[in-house]
RNA sequence: GGCCCCAUAGUCUAGAGGCCCAGGACGCCGGACCCUCAUUCCGGAAACAGCGGUUCGAAUCCGCUUGGGGCUACCA
């Protein structure tokens, strides 16, 4: 027994182009490269990309951009290179073609020449009698001169020759071992006319060729595995582990789709859910930390990370926990870091900046009753822009009295001498002007807020106020109580509860 | 239909035979605090799919049933 080689660990993520970054391949992506993180392995990224009717145009980068946004880091992949490469399927031609003539000399795959139509023939016809659709193997015996002959004038797929005895065994790192009988399975095509290799067929060559040691990828891929390993046992490959991960359900249990919502990391981001805050949440999607731990970032989790403790079960997103989470990451990551990330909300919401106090000011102020990027701009509104319309039941509540205007004015004019223009000194001001109108204090807070916000919900309204300014609380307070004088009809928006 | 995977509260999960008349988190309900809302804190309702085994003892092991999911393409 000579020394065992300890191999470094290789992992990849290897999506179709196909769309944007769906959070179940996001997810999948995760653990790849927390599993690297733990290993001291490398994650490759590989874009399988052989069928190119379904490719969609853009889809490489939103996919690069969706995953990079999460803090997945891959060593290797079509961007950055690698020794590897290349990392695209459709340049990895030349690899699919020799595999291919490898096992159409050994005999091991052979030339089938049925067409399409005649196989969907054949599928339907079983279908009917209650077989099992399955290839009939027309053109398994066929004399391999006749079939080189035929070749040259008739398209062709090259079918595997799968043995009928024995079973074939996945030993996955998640479920333990899973048997399959080589007899259920038929000879499946490895290449099209043309020799573009199917998914079954290229997958195992660069897995191969990429030197990956553990395949971790979704539980749909489970029972394609044993092909897999038929395709890697003709070529004489060695086979990388495999750890089958859960997927990920819609609430209603069925297949997550666009009718469910927001299904992909662009979206989210959209939504305004921070991409740490999404991470973090797709993380505990399967796996959870053995200190019981939630909340987390992914280098935390990388020092945890074992496949050991990946659930087997299907888990359904909750949009709710999702939505909370990101409150943490709102309250706690350094106001900063927040309106940096809310900035491209504020701009979508036409707020102009030099209108009110910096945006890190206004983060500070409404974060805490925010859950995501767009109510944390909603909330903040106000300190750019005057209200434009009045809570309905706000209004009914705090204003409708006939002396509202006079308090508001009462008010007005003497925070107009509060100096310095603070918490403490507005609250010693509200007090005041209770004290002289002989009134509660909340008897004006609820009236100033509702004038200056339109809302009956916010921040504390000193800490509001202060950070508003004088000049604009004076203003609205005055011109609120003009628009009640007047008698004319607030601005009403619908009731928020 | 065949094959494969799975099964703890509404949801995410802890639990690898006695520590569990099942713990945590989100959500929900109630309360405290407060200028409102939110935060925070306190309290509450809520689950081992069913049935048979194995065992002195089962959420944990085995079988069956039921239920859910996946694969069964010249998609990945």
């Amino acid at each position: 027994m000579g020394p065992e080689e300890p191999r470094v660990v290789r992992v990849r993520y290897a999506p179709s182009p196909t769309g944007t970054l769906h959070i179940g391949g996001a997810r999948t992506a995760l653990f790849n490269y927390l599993f690297a993180l733990r290993h001291g392995g490398r994650l490759v990224l590989r874009v399988e990309d052989t069928d190119q009717a379904r490719q969609v145009e853009g889809s490489e980068t939103a996919m690069i951009r969706g995953l990079a946004s999460l803090g997945v880091v891959w060593d290797e992949g079509p961007d950055v290179g690698g020794a590897y490469g290349p990392y695209r399927q459709s340049e990895r031609g030349e690899h699919y073609r020799r595999a291919a003539a490898q096992l159409l000399e050994q005999g091991r795959a052979y030339r089938c020449f049925c067409t399409a139509g005649e196989l969907e023939d054949e599928r339907q016809r079983q279908r009917q009698q209650g077989r099992p659709p399955r290839y009939s193997g027309r053109c398994r015996e066929l004399d391999a001169d006749v079939a080189a002959r035929r070749a040259e004038h008739e398209p062709y797929v090259l079918r595997l020759r799968v043995p009928q005895q024995g079973s074939t065994v996945v030993q996955d790192l998640i479920r333990g071992t899973v048997g399959f009988e080589n007899a259920q399975l038929d000879d499946f095509v490895i290449t099209k006319p043309g020799g573009t290799p199917l998914y079954n067929f290229a997958v195992v060559i660069d897995d191969a060729q990429m030197a990956i040691t553990h395949v971790i990828r979704g539980e749909e891929h489970l029972s394609n595995t044993p092909k897999q390993m038929l395709v890697g046992q003709a070529l004489g490959l060695e086979v990388p582990a495999f750890a089958h991960l859960p997927m990920i359900l819609a609430p209603d249990r069925s297949k997550l789709s666009k009718r469910h919502g927001a299904t992909s990391v662009e979206e989210y981001r959209e939504q305004g859910i921070l991409p740490q805050a999404l991470a973090n949440y797709l993380l505990l999607l399967g796996w959870s930390s053995p200190d019981g731990q939630e909340f987390m970032t992914i280098a935390e989790a990388g020092q945890r990370f074992d496949l050991a403790r990946v659930q087997r079960t299907a888990a359904i997103y909750d949009q709710k926990k999702l939505e909370w989470m990101n409150g943490q990451y709102l309250r706690t990551l350094p106001a900063a870091a927040v309106a940096g990330a809310a900035l491209p909300f504020v701009r979508a919401a036409g707020i102009d900046l030099s209108q009110g106090p910096t945006l890190t000011a206004a983060v500070e102020l409404v974060r805490e009753r925010s859950r995501t990027l767009r109510e944390l701009v909603d909330n903040m509104r106000f300190l750019y822009q005057a209200p434009t319309t009045f809570d309905r039941k706000g209004v009914q509540k705090y204003l409708a009295e006939p002396v509202a205007s006079e308090r508001l004015r009462a008010l007005a004019s003497t925070l107009f001498t509060v100096a310095p223009w603070d918490h403490d000194h507005l609250s010693q001001a509200f007090d005041q002007v209770a004290e002289h109108l002989g009134v509660k204090r909340v008897l004006i807070i609820h009236p100033a807020r509702m004038a200056v916000t339109g809302k009956t919900v916010g921040p504390g309204l000193f800490e509001m106020l202060a950070a508003l300014g004088p000049e604009k609380t004076i203003r609205q307070l005055n011109r609120v109580a003009d628009l009640l004088d007047r008698a004319e009809e607030l601005p009403l928006s619908p009731a928020l509860d």
